[in-house]
DNA sequence: GTTATTTAATTCGCATTCCGTTAAAAATAC
DNA sequence: GTATTTTTAACGGAATGCGAATTAAATAAC
């Protein structure tokens, strides 16, 4: 009971940023009184600091100026990662989700023993620790995202593009490596945590997130949580099929995965701006200049991902649905078709319900995306009704 | 505080049909106490019953008898129906979700006018009130299960199979017309909770139902909660788009809805049979005598739904899929192509998550659904975890 | 037939926690 | 200084839940 009220007052002081006690009791519907207490025990346990300026009402009110609470950002301390093909991310982020140190390391991965890869992690993440001034053993939390199909709740990592190994049990091995609590997460799901928490989502607790980068990824949000399948399987949309074609099922990731797109030669023209993880990015470049090869590829992988979209929209029927990834900077063509495809699609009986919102987020955004995914471990909300972050 | 905890008892005591108090405090974890005062408070309310016989340990234990607790089965009656195009069915249940009287009405109802269909439907229910004995201000709450997209929240229906209009608010319509709190759900989300109540997923909080009737519905069960889209939306599986065809997208129910097997002529040789609400009984039979045009027909609507399927599963990856609806009358034709559809499309990562079951529940079933969705309403469940019921 | 044993359920007393009210303290505007 | 507003403190009352002791009801043992 305790928990409950402590939480929802903690969980109240995140999203508001700074808030007075009186507007706590407000928003929590707790009596002054059992603020008093619980803010005085949260001040106790150094989770929450007072301000005492900062009273935004208009400058000239009398009486007993408020005293504001907020997150202490020290209270501990995250590492989130963005674990892509062809490179990493780390951010050292703390209680409040500011991020304090940042790394990126372009590397490709994919394709290398497990080993190889949690060995680079392993580095990348105590790099990042180092570059934010701290210790290891000061961090509370490490959450990896990456791309596949992963069981959250067990740390297994059932497939992914970076990976040869199927199953592997990848949160145990970089919690023994690291000594510290690892979770392992979705990149997708991360990203979606991230927009809910500071992005795009900050307004809704019911929402739908599809991430096309070298894998399609999905993050649905309902009520605040994340949807999650059994086990906490992350989705793998590139998996859906759109249709049987004369070699079999037709998936979404054979037209709109990152290397349908871009081809998949070793040694065609893209190899060297992929392994530097620039192929979307000069993709976009020969799209100007109107390669139409390239214009076609990026039209059909749009019309693709629209009809994948209606679908999604159907089954999920979210308010509002973001769109991120690397394929988003291929610009009007991909878009284009891809809003297209989407509303021819989208049955007239849900038409309305649902509005698109692209977004082009930086790789760090996901990564502190992770490190979301880490400080909610670390709340523990009894009740789940983690809610949206203020406008930083 | 205490609402939660009561909430609990009286949800185990219906899960396990009848059970002692010192059982109730294993599972919900209360102390014996906490559990004596609650039960005293339900006994107090007529929501429980005592029985002194019926313990069910070895015979010959010593001490003190259990004394049996169970649901009060008069403490509550609530009406279920399920309304289809050419056909309704009502129960009258009691509090434990049990049947105290049929009706079923053979009479094609769509394209009617809705005063007129209200008028079926208000008659329905005031005659399965009288059949069970009952007048209609003894019936707590009546909840109609209809196909369409619904909105369960506001009882708005959005588009049905079985009205001309759309945007109906049919649960205000119903509540006024019989003076009791009317609730409108999708048909699919009903016979989601019958299967979680008394059916095949007794043993289940995560699962999926694909109920392939007239038209092609969807219920997901998450952590014992229907999930819901926004508004409480209920999905149309029928608008999936499988791909794009010369004419426009083609939509799963175009191929495997129920005139798309049966043919949608007026005058064909099913008009009659589907009038009566035997177009798939009779189907089976010509299918049987092995009719090609009929068995291609539902090869490729078996087709059409497995792989659909497999994009479900992809999506939500729940333990077991259960398959409902008059549809899988087809047989072999149907199942077989349906099944082999499905393992082909279902992708490698997720294989063997998933266990799909075939169940050929009869109409009383899905009322009786609709009747737990009255019921679970009653129940107020304050923190969602209405689970399973024991074997009848 | 009486007593001991075992198990189930209840009663009693205690601790916690919350709320409401009231009062006091703090801090500022007028 | 006085008024105003926020915050803290204190007391009483109410609800809840738990542990320990007690009662209840049956069987086993003698």
């Amino acid at each position: 009971m305790r928990a409950i009220n402590r939480f929802n007052v903690l969980d109240t002081i995140r999203r508001a940023g700074s808030i007075a006690r009186i507007e706590i009791s407000d928003r929590t519907q707790l009596s002054t009184t059992t603020v008093s207490a619980i803010t005085a025990s949260l001040l106790d346990d150094g989770l929450i600091l007072a301000r005492t300026e900062g009273d935004l009402r208009e400058a000239a009110t009398r009486g007993r100026p408020r005293v504001m609470l907020e997150l202490n950002p020290d209270a501990a301390r995250v590492v989130g990662a963005k674990i892509a093909a062809n490179r990493m991310v780390f951010v050292v982020s703390d209680f409040c989700g500011e991020v304090l140190s940042t790394l990126t390391l372009a590397l490709r991965v994919d394709r290398q023993p497990i080993g190889v890869i949690a060995d680079l992690i392993e580095d990348g993440v105590r790099r990042c620790v180092v570059d934010a001034n701290l210790a290891l053993d000061e961090i509370d939390s490490v959450c990896l995202g990456l791309p596949g199909v992963i069981e959250h709740r067990t740390g297994h990592v059932r497939t992914s593009p970076i990976f040869r190994e199927t199953g592997v049990d990848f949160a145990k091995e970089m919690s023994g490596r690291l000594g510290v609590t690892t979770i392992v997460e979705s990149d997708a799901h991360a990203i979606t945590l991230a927009h809910h928490w500071f992005g795009k989502a900050r307004d809704l607790d019911d929402m739908v997130l599809v991430s096309l980068e070298q894998t399609l990824g999905l993050g649905v949000l309902h009520g605040g949580q994340l949807f999650r399948g059994a086990g906490g399987l992350s989705h793998n949309l590139g998996d859906l099929v759109l249709g049987i074609g004369p070699q079999g099922t037709i998936r979404l990731a054979s037209l709109a995965g990152e290397s349908a797109i871009l081809g998949d030669q070793p040694s065609g023209r893209f190899a060297e701006a992929i392994r530097l993880g620039r192929g979307m990015a000069h993709a976009k470049t020969l799209i100007d200049a109107e390669d139409n090869a390239l214009i076609g590829a990026a039209i059909r992988a749009g019309e693709a991902c629209g009809m994948a979209l209606a679908n999604i929209v159907t089954l999920f029927a979210p308010p509002r649905v973001i769109l991120v990834g690397s394929s988003l900077a291929l610009g009007q063509p991909f878009l284009d078709s891809l809003r297209e495809a989407y509303s021819l699609a989208i049955p007239p009986s849900i038409k309305g319900v649902t509005e698109l919102v692209f977004d082009q987020s930086t790789d760090e955004t996901w990564a502190q995306g992770a490190a979301v995914v880490a400080l909610r471990e670390l709340y523990e909300s009894p009740w789940g009704t983690t809610g949206p972050a203020p406008a930083l």
